[in-house]
RNA sequence: GGAGAGGUGCUGGAGCGGUCGAACAGGCACGCCUGGAAAGCGUGUAGGCGCUUAAACCGCCUCGAGGGUUCGAAUCCCUCCCUCUCCGCCA
């Protein structure tokens, strides 16, 4: 959620960013007017219920002054009351439709993001690693799974249903090497290991920003009171939602794995085989909420851990920063981590980092004191997967494939496999 | 799932339906006192919205949440949520 103030000082800044997102700003011009009304409304609600409040006061008095006094003064607040009535409904009304237009309107995306409609203008930043070249013909993921048996698609939508697999054997065991591999990893990066709940609610939802109209991508249960949650990214930046921090408790850093769900609604045909896109997959997610200043730098340390992660499992990748029209809702700044997968020849998203300001910390209520007894501000929050698990899973398929058909391990995992240095 | 108790400020804990954003105590901050400290004394100590160039001032709102009764609700009624105790079930 923006700043009203931002948007009543300083609209220009505000359409200008809708319109750098390919989006419509005629909503500003709508939530001026809107506000307008409410401000104007609730002023005079208030000046009502300010006339009211200084009549009942006088009622005890009027007690000992007999009955005429008081019905004197029972009449006058009646009427007032009526009034109140009348223009609280007016103010509650035009007040919810100021902060659903409001909670509508995605982030201001920062100036260095580059223009553009979609993920065709993100631009590449950095690369690192090589391509690995093959004396034969790279197979797909999929192929190479079902083959050494350690992907099992058709079981898993026996199971359950489409974009659900199993992990067999030594693939469930790699899951399992690449989870405590990242934890290990990121916990020695100083990032507080928490273990939070699946399920959330509404509250948790919203204040991530992932309960906007327009993207329903989650699974609901308990009549919509609770969602399957799709990022742990929602639990850990609730941690500390409706709290006020001190300044040097930040800024927190917390790393948590966790299954992710989504409905994947809008993505139908998009990457229908294999692994990539899933209803259900598991993920290690590093959240930070620190104070303005710290927000580049910490946005900056998520990403580099992330990037750590691929560089000990030797993955080739690129990060590329997200153009305006490609970035998420919440986030001013995204850096998305690519692996090479060469079974579709292509770099792919393994890791998103994005940069939100206080956009969630509005949402969520996350604030802090700069000083002491200084008026609470809001935090910054910065997330960034480090890294997805199945991805990472399916780069070392692909990367470390051999012609025979088998996979070697990248040798910083072979710890965490036992010992076995080769899937066959 | 069944039975009961309860949710008030940073904490504990009061609160005949009006003068209660809320006694009192503790904590914390600042000041006095002191060679320094403790004790003691004094002062202060929530958040949001509106108004304001900004702040102060001022006004409104907030006693788990939402409704209701009433001229008026922390206080009465209803619904929901949460916590605790006991029983049942269970990893």
């Amino acid at each position: 959620m923006l700043d009203k103030r931002l948007l009543r000082d300083d609209p220009d800044v505000v359409r200008r960013s809708l319109r750098r997102r390919g989006h419509d700003d005629a909503v500003v011009t709508t939530f001026l007017a809107l506000d307008e009304q409410w401000r104007a409304s609730a002023t005079a609600l208030d000046a009502l219920k300010a006339d009211r409040n200084r009549i009942s006061s006088q009622f005890a008095k009027a007690k000992e002054e007999g009955e005429a006094a008081l019905r004197a003064l029972r009449e006058h607040s009646t009427e007032l009351g009526r009034q109140i009535e009348a223009r609280e409904r007016e103010a509650a009304e035009l007040e919810q439709r100021v902060d659903e237009l409001l909670e509508g309107i995605p982030n201001i995306v920062s100036d260095d993001v580059p223009d553009g409609p979609d993920a065709s203008a993100n631009r590449e930043l950095r690369r690192s690693g090589d391509p690995p070249v093959f004396d034969f013909k790279p197979k797909p993921h999929w192929d190479i799974g079902e083959a050494l048996g350690i992907i099992d698609f058709e079981r898993g939508v026996r199971m359950a249903r489409a974009r659900f697999a199993v992990l067999v054997g030594d693939g469930a065991r790699l899951s399992r090497a690449l989870v405590d591999f990242f934890l290990d990893r990121d916990i020695a990066a100083g990032f507080v290991p928490v273990n939070p709940p699946i399920l959330v609610n509404r509250e948790s939802v919203k204040a991530t920003g992932h309960l906007s109209k327009f993207s329903d991508v989650m699974f609901s249960v308990e009549d919509g009171k609770l969602f399957l949650s799709p990022t742990a990214e929602v639990q850990l930046v609730n941690m500390h939602r409706d709290e006020i921090l001190e300044a040097e408790a930040l800024p927190k850093l917390y790393v948590a794995y966790t299954p992710c769900f989504r409905e994947e609604a809008g993505a139908a045909g998009k990457d229908t085989r294999g692994l990539i896109r899933q209803h259900q997959f598991e993920k290690v997610e590093l959240v930070g909420i620190c104070t303005p200043s710290d927000g580049p730098q910490i946005h900056e340390r998520i990403t580099t851990q992330a990037e750590s992660l691929l560089q000990a499992l030797e993955l080739p990748y690129r990060v590329v920063v997200l153009s305006s029209g490609d970035t998420g809702f919440a986030s001013q700044k995204t850096y998305d981590l690519e692996v090479w997968l060469p079974g579709q020849n292509a770099y792919r998203e393994i890791s998103s980092c994005s940069s939100c300001g206080d956009f969630q910390a509005r949402r969520a209520n996350i604030r802090y004191r700069p000083q002491a007894r200084a008026r609470p501000e809001f935090a910054f929050t910065l997330n960034g997967s480090g890294l997805a698990i199945g991805r990472t899973l399916v780069a070392i398929l692909e990367n470390y494939q051999q012609r025979d058909g088998s996979v070697s391990i990248p040798k910083a995992l072979v710890p965490y496999m036992g010992g076995t240095q080769r899937i066959e």
